[in-house]
RNA sequence: GGGCUCGUAGCUCAGCUGGUAGAGCACACCGCUGAUAACGGUGAGGUCACAAGUUCAAGUCUUGUCGGGCCCA
């Protein structure tokens, strides 16, 4: 007899197939027509704010797994801060001007770049911008985030654009940027200084040169009298021997040994601990100094330049290592930073005859004029060699930096730059400090950095950082806006506080494309320079139409460093108080030197606050073999076959746990086990709901009384309180790896393995309105409002589709909800025993399946369990005999009289079987059933009305 | 080469201020067949990268080595 049909089976219309790839793009439509980011807006108007702040990515390629990592992390900050019932608006960025999309377009023009006007080239690179920002914007919707996608922040955006010259405009107000000849990375094929970030290290052969500098007579003599033998020369080493015609200086270290060695007929010094090496290049074997002395006697000397009627001195610099070379280093501050330094310090000329082409200039010896600096290697040494100055030259290879993007060698070159002075006095609404004073306060003691280490990074960065170079030479940037006089004029370049602002008016209506089509006078319309103070006294004498724009436009870091005024302030989103503008910026840890400081800086510069009061920074994606991932070694995976492989919710649940402190192994197989686990997710929140068919929250809500505080409902309720605690604490501290950890552990073990297993029998047996179904039913609905909105966050798709089965579909959307409120859960009364009496539980399977190993016993429900009385001081007779056996999964417990009796597994497979329940719970007898002799237990036959 | 950081079961990771190593997955074995392309039970897995040192006691502190990662030179 089959008593199937006389069941509560499990019913729902929630697919155990989830289907994501066919069913996300539903969810999207459903909130799109919802205007979901909108409706949270109003939801949330007047409710406490969390301020937020995306980081731009650049606006160029596909989006790769780091920003499906970073991205899929900024939504959960966004829902979780949501449902924790703050209001928490978000703008997506796109950093859009910059070498790289400029690079491309260039690439793609091919020649007839070279003739075409900046302003063609930048509406060129603006809609190759446009498309890639439209592209990523796309994906990442498809990663199921919510944003204000129809008002994102461009950074080409002429009010955003407006916003960054703001920013300059009060740097500059507060005397932060100067300008200044500086030995840059210069980048000969696109014509621009390069910032370190624009570098990339390679192999390239280069020439070493190992040259002997005469001394001049004086230094010669001194020399004599100084040392017994005197000495004639001093020999240097570089690895470029473009730089020697701007030789300047040799620099040595005053506490090396230095000593005096025989070569052909000169008297050469080199450092001790390097000669033998040195001279062995030539042959010179077992070479011995005829005296030494320590460089501080060299120091004051002087020489002849080798091929430049030029007098040099020999200078200390702590930088003078006994690696390489020969502890004698050749110093030209036109082309080096650490010999600009020097010569900043000595007093030296910063001369620099290589021009923007990297051709050599008039200034430099007639047979190095108009070449390149790569052909002027070879003509230096060929110069050198006929001289008899060349002691030895060989082909090696280096590690050298190259342009991020055309690959090619770059030069030091010294160019007149703008900077904003990291260690400039200024008067900060934060006091008389400087930027890098201030910066490194915040960075050491009130901004919170996640993970911790990020304080000391950034501070060693702050610390390191040299003055900030913002200017760059390039078509597809926002214009430094600085106006140099008529021709025929001399003076410094108009730039002041009041005209920048005028400037950034200008763009704020017409767009930085002004810059390139408007003329000065009316770029400056709102300009007056008989008001400003700050003007070179020149401007007053001059028509504003006749100005000469500068061709400089900014390094985009400042750009996207200026995004809290132009974005977040602009838009009246940032915070009104604390010593923050925003809350929290999330990025990868490579922003510590990127973003993160370059935001810090302006921010305190302008502000005296910092950008953001706390950073959360993750790590990056490597194989599952630890290595870095990179398209080159083919070790990628693609975002946009995963997401149709597996479906956003899968990918998100992956990043949810992931440790994203450090290294993030990826690998195709951890998508498949995220897969699993979403699976199990949902088979739990499945079961939970197939089990509400009959369930009306309004009426059947049923109230646990004291006397259920020892039931296995009240242990779940117990249990999930603790779980909506624990979570939203995770959540609340960005801990998305222990809440998702929580969320999965629970339904896994609490519900699935615990809970459900033992409730299911009265769920499907007892009568429909037994109160001890009715009770269960009422527990498995206050889970599933808390569990389904726990996980809103992290599998949008899914908990909305969760909670329209189990609220109704007119029912209001989960993601416009907050985090269900367990205060009211806690008036529901829990035994303070339950943690012994599961911990029991343990060790009461542990000898069940003993025994039914032992005596061949299969089913469970042939067992019955007799226990103590006091078990780890608990009285179990305050416990349901039949939720204990439920939790153990057999058909009987029995609580033996005293508390030294020893646990007792019964054979029940003598006992008769219920055909409804298939329990032998010792109430089984014989009824007549539709015509049938059929066995039922007490509540089976109630259940029958038999009864 | 420098700064920061990581290296715990086959895999992914927990292990706070030092006191006899934990979870999930995978695996093995067993069960259920009224959550069924589901569900349950039991079990076997680690000289905590390596080497010194501090300590009564180190995965946990110090130093070094090896191997990754980010940033820089």
């Amino acid at each position: 007899m089959n008593f199937k049909s006389t069941l509560n089976l499990p019913r729902t219309s929630f697919p155990m197939k989830a289907n994501l790839v066919l069913n996300e793009p539903q969810s999207s439509k459903r909130w799109d027509k919802l205007d979901l980011y909108n409706a949270i807006r109003k939801e949330r108007d007047g409710a406490p704010k969390f301020v937020f702040h995306d980081g731009p990515p650049y606006a160029n390629g596909s989006i790769h797994l780091g920003h499906l990592l970073n991205k899929v992390l900024k939504d959960f900050v966004v829902r979780t801060q949501t449902m924790m019932g703050k209001d928490c608006s978000y703008i997506p960025g796109w950093d859009c001007h910059g070498l790289p999309i400029e690079h491309k377009v260039m690439q793609d023009l091919g020649d007839k770049a070279r003739e075409m006007e900046p302003i063609k080239i930048r509406r060129k690179c603006k809609s190759y911008a446009e498309k890639f920002v439209k592209q990523q914007m796309g994906q990442m919707k498809q990663l199921l985030t919510v944003a204000d996608y129809d008002n994102p922040y461009l950074t080409m955006n002429p009010g955003f654009e407006k916003g960054v010259i703001e920013v300059f405009s009060a740097l500059v107000e507060k005397g932060l940027v100067f300008r200044q000849l500086k030995p840059v990375h210069w980048s000969i094929d696109n014509q621009t200084a390069l910032a370190e970030a624009e570098l990339e290290y390679e192999d390239r052969e280069d020439t070493s040169v190992f040259v002997m500098f005469d001394l001049t007579p004086e230094a010669k003599a001194l020399a004599s009298e100084k040392t017994s033998g005197g000495f004639d020369s001093i020999m240097i080493w570089t690895t470029t021997p473009w730089t020697l015609p701007a030789n300047m200086a040799v620099a040595v270290h005053e506490r090396y040994e230095y000593g005096v060695y025989q070569v052909g007929d000169r008297k050469v010094v080199l450092a001790t601990e390097l000669a033998a090496k040195v001279l062995a290049k030539e042959g010179i074997e077992d070479a011995k100094p005829l005296e030494t002395f320590k460089g501080k006697e060299l120091v004051g000397l002087t020489y002849n330049h080798p091929f430049i009627d030029r007098v040099g001195p020999v200078v200390h610099a702590e930088y003078v290592t006994l690696e390489d070379g020969t502890g004698m280093v050749h110093t030209a501050p036109g082309h080096g930073v650490e010999d600009y330094q020097t010569g900043l310090r000595e007093g030296i000329e910063v001369y620099c005859p290589v021009q923007g082409d990297g051709t050599f200039d008039t200034t430099a010896p007639q047979w190095l004029q108009g070449k390149k600096v790569w052909d002027a290697n070879q003509l230096v040494v060929d110069h050198l060699t006929s001289s008899g100055h060349m002691f030895h030259t060989h082909k090696f290879m280096h590690s050298y930096p190259h342009d991020w993007r055309g690959k090619t060698p770059v030069i030091f070159r010294a160019t007149e730059q703008w900077f904003i002075g990291v260690d400039k006095d200024f008067k900060s609404p934060a006091g008389q400090s400087t930027m890098r004073k201030l910066a490194m306060d915040y960075a050491a003691n009130k901004i919170r950095f996640i993970p911790e280490w990020g304080r000391n990074r950034m501070r060693g960065m702050l610390e390191s950082r040299p003055d900030w170079c913002i200017s760059r030479q390039r078509s597809w940037g926002l214009p430094i806006p600085a106006f140099y006089p008529p021709e025929g004029v001399e003076g410094d370049p108009l730039l002041t506080a009041a005209s920048v602002k005028a400037v950034a008016e200008c763009f704020g209506q017409h767009g930085s494309d002004s810059w390139f089509v408007a003329s000065p006078d009316q770029i400056l319309a709102s300009y007056d320079a008989a008001s400003d103070p700050d003007a070179p006294a020149w401007v007053k004498d001059v028509d504003l139409s006749t100005l000469q724009k500068g061709n400089d436009t900014f390094d985009v870091w400042f750009e996207s460093g200026s995004s809290w005024n132009a974005c977040m302030r602009n838009r009246d989103l940032h915070k009104t108080d604390g010593q923050g503008i925003t809350d929290l910026y999330l990025e990868g840890s490579d922003q510590h030197r990127g973003w993160f400081q370059h935001s810090l800086l302006p921010a305190i510069g302008v502000t005296g606050k910092t950008a953001f009061e706390t950073v959360l920074t993750h790590g990056f994606m490597v194989d599952k073999d630890g290595k870095k991932m990179s398209k080159s070694l083919g070790n990628t995976l693609d975002v946009s076959e995963l997401l149709k492989e597996f479906g956003a919710d899968v990918c998100r649940w992956w990043v949810s746990r992931l440790n994203v402190e450090n290294d993030i192994k990826v690998d195709h197989s951890f998508f498949k086990l995220a897969g699993e686990e979403y699976r199990k997710i949902r088979n739990t929140i499945r079961f939970l709901l197939s089990n509400l068919s009959d369930f009306d929250s309004a009426t059947d809500k049923v109230k646990l009384t004291d006397e259920d505080a020892t039931s296995v409902d009240a242990w779940a309720i117990g249990k999930t309180i603790a779980l909506a605690e624990k979570v939203t604490d995770c959540y609340a501290n960005f801990n998305f790896r222990g809440a998702s950890e929580l969320l999965y552990n629970f339904c896994n073990d609490t519900m699935s393995a615990e809970y459900l297993v033992a409730v299911k029998d009265r769920l499907y047996c007892d009568a429909l309105g037994s109160q001890r179904r009715k009770r269960a039913q009422a527990t498995v609905y206050r889970v599933s409002t808390v569990l389904i909105r726990l996980l809103a966050p992290i599998m949008p798709h899914t908990a909305d589709e969760a909670w329209g089965a189990l609220e109704g579909d007119n029912a209001k959307c989960v993601h416009l909800m907050t985090f269900q409120d367990v205060s009211c859960m806690k008036q529901i009364p829990v035994s303070e025993n339950w943690p012994k009496v599961m911990k029991q539980r343990d060790s009461w399977m542990r000898e069940l399946e003993k025994f039914r190993q032992a005596n061949d016993v299969d089913n469970p429900l042939d067992l019955g369990l007799v226990l103590p009385a006091v078990v780890d001081g608990v009285a179990l007779d305050q416990f349901k005999a039949d939720d204990l056996a439920d939790l153990c999964g057999i058909s009987k417990v029995t609580i033996a009289p005293g508390s030294d009796d020893a646990l007792q597994v019964i054979d029940l497979r003598n006992e008769p079987r219920c055909d409804r329940s298939w329990k032998r719970d010792g109430t089984v007898k014989p009824y007549t059933w539709e015509d049938n002799d059929v066995m039922l237990s007490a509540r089976d036959a109630a259940a029958c009305g038999l009864a």
